[in-house]
DNA sequence: AGAGACAACTGGTCCTACCAGTTTTTAAAT
DNA sequence: ATTTAAAAACTGGTAGGACCAGTTGTCTCT
C-alpha cells in the first residue's frame, strides 16, 4: 500500500483516538515530512485524502485544523457513498425533481386508476389533515398525503423508489414546504393543486391526475429555482456537519 | 479557492453527468495534467481527494478508476430483504416495467433535448453495435444502447434509478432481449423501434423521443406477457448474473 | 506609540528525476 | 510460424528543490 495512505490512516487514527479536539493545529507540512522521513509530497496527498473524507480542513497561510464534526460515528459514510456524492452540488436537487416529476404524475394516473375505496379512504382522510393543519408545520401532513396517493398506485416498486428519491432529497435540502410555504400567493396554489390532484384521483381521472401531479412538481421546483435566483438561499440542511463549509471559522 | 479542489469538485461532475460506470477508466494523470494544464501535482492531490471520499480508487501502474459502488449499486438494492420481498413475484417485474417505461420514457425525452455530438456520436456508435451483432447474444449491445441514451439525458439521478432498476430486473429475471429475439417478427418490431427511437434522438425531437421508448417498452412488457400466458414459461436466472452487468473486469 | 517594511512562518503550484508495478511491443529462440 | 523472453512504453508513487501566495510577528523609521 501507498505510504500515502498509511500516513493518511495514521494521522486519522491519532486524531480520532488521541481524541484531538476540532481546530486544533496540525503540525506543517514540511515538519511532518521531515519527522515522518518523507518527502513533502506524500504529507500533501495524505492530507488531502484527510480533507476528503471531511477529517481535516486546510486554510492557505496558516495551516491544517481538524475538522469540527467526526468523532466515533463515522456517520455519512454509513449513507453509501452515493450520498455524498451528490452533496454540495445543488443542480442535483433539479436533477430529482426532474425525475420526481414523471414518478408521481405516473403514481397519480395509477392511483386514479386503481385505487380502492379503501385507498379512497385513506387518501380522503390525509387530503382532510392537509386542509386543517397549521400551514406553518403541514411537512408532514403534505408527505402523508403525497404517500397515500403513490400506494394507491399499487406498484410497490413505484412506492419504494419514490421514498427513495424523498429520502435523497431530506438529504440535500429542507425543501419545498418549508422553503415555499411562507409565501402567501404561493401557498394558495398548492393548496389549490393539493384539492384539483385529490378530486381527479377521486374521481378517477387518471391522465387529469398525471398532468396535474406533473404540474405540481414541476411548480414546486420552479419556484425553488425562482427562489434560489432571487438570492433568498435555500435552506439547506448540511447532513450533520458544516465543518466543510470552509467559511464559518474564517479569522481567529 | 485552490485549483486542486476546483478540479477535484470538476472531476466530480464529470463523472456525475457522464453517469460513469463503476470500473470506468479515469485518463491517467499525465493525461489529466497536459488536458487541464495544471501541474501533475495537483492532479494527484485532487485525485487523493476524490480517493478520500471513496469516489474513485486508484492502482498502482494501472490507472484510477470510478469506484465500483458509486453508480451502480444504488440505495434501491442495498435494502437486502426488500429483494427477497419481490422475488419469486412475477407481478414485480410488470410493476418494475411499469416505471421504467415512464422513466425510459424521460431519459429518451431529455437526450433528444440535451445530447451534445459527442453523446450522439456514442448512441450512434452503440446504435451501429446494435445492428451488426448477431441477434443471438445481444443483450449486451441492446444494453449499452439504452444506457447510453440515458447518460445523455444528463441527469445522474435519472441515471442512477434506471441502473438500479435494470439490476433489480436482472435479479428477478433474464429477460426481454433473451426471450423475445428468438420470434422472429418480434424481433423485427424491436429493430424497427430502435431505429425509430435512434433517429428521433438525433434528430432532436423530444416528444416523439419520449412516445416511442415508452411505446418500446410497454411492447416488451406486453410481449412477455403473452408469451407467459401461452405456456412458454420466462427463463428465469436466480442472480449470478455477472454477465449482463455492464462492465466487470476481473483482476488478471 | 504608530506606520510600514521586512522576515519568517504557513500552504499552493510547478518542475524534474527517478522508482515501481503493468501492459504492449519487439526480437530472439524454438 | 509459434512461442517465449527481453525490452520498451505505458501506468501510478516518491523525492526534493524552487518559487508563488497568503498570514503573522518583528523591527525599524518616523
Amino acid at each position: 500500500m501507498a505510504i500515502s495512505q498509511e500516513i493518511s490512516y495514521r494521522l486519522e487514527r491519532l486524531i480520532l483516538d488521541g481524541g484531538l479536539a476540532p481546530e486544533h493545529k496540525i503540525p506543517s507540512e514540511r515538519q511532518l515530512a521531515a519527522s515522518l522521513r518523507v518527502s513533502r509530497s506524500v504529507i500533501r496527498e495524505a492530507l488531502h485524502e484527510l480533507q476528503g473524507r471531511g477529517v481535516i480542513e486546510t486554510r492557505h497561510g496558516k495551516g491544517s485544523f481538524v475538522s469540527t464534526m467526526v468523532p466515533g460515528s463515522g456517520d455519512l459514510r454509513e449513507q453509501g457513498p452515493l450520498m455524498r456524492l451528490f452533496e454540495g452540488h445543488p443542480r442535483t436537487l433539479y436533477d430529482l425533481l426532474e425525475v420526481r416529476e414523471q414518478l408521481e404524475g405516473q403514481a397519480a394516473c395509477l392511483a386514479a386508476q386503481r385505487a380502492t375505496s379503501q385507498d379512497r379512504h385513506r387518501i380522503t382522510k390525509a387530503f382532510r389533515d392537509l386542509e386543517d393543519t397549521d400551514p406553518l408545520s403541514n411537512a408532514r401532513p403534505d408527505h402523508g398525503f403525497h404517500q397515500a396517493i403513490v400506494e394507491a398506485s399499487h406498484n410497490p416498486i413505484l412506492v419504494h423508489v419514490l421514498n427513495s428519491l424523498k429520502n435523497m432529497m431530506l438529504m440535500t435540502v429542507q425543501a419545498s414546504v418549508a422553503n415555499l410555504n411562507p409565501r402567501a400567493e404561493m401557498r394558495k396554489k398548492i393548496v389549490l393543486q393539493h384539492r384539483q390532484l385529490y378530486e381527479a384521483i377521486i374521481s378517477g381521472r387518471p391522465t387529469s391526475a398525471q398532468k396535474i401531479a406533473m404540474a405540481h412538481v414541476r411548480f414546486v421546483s420552479k419556484s425553488m429555482r425562482d427562489m434560489e435566483q432571487e438570492g433568498s438561499t435555500l435552506i439547506r440542511i448540511p447532513v450533520e456537519h458544516e465543518a466543510l463549509s470552509s467559511h464559518h471559522h474564517a479569522n481567529r
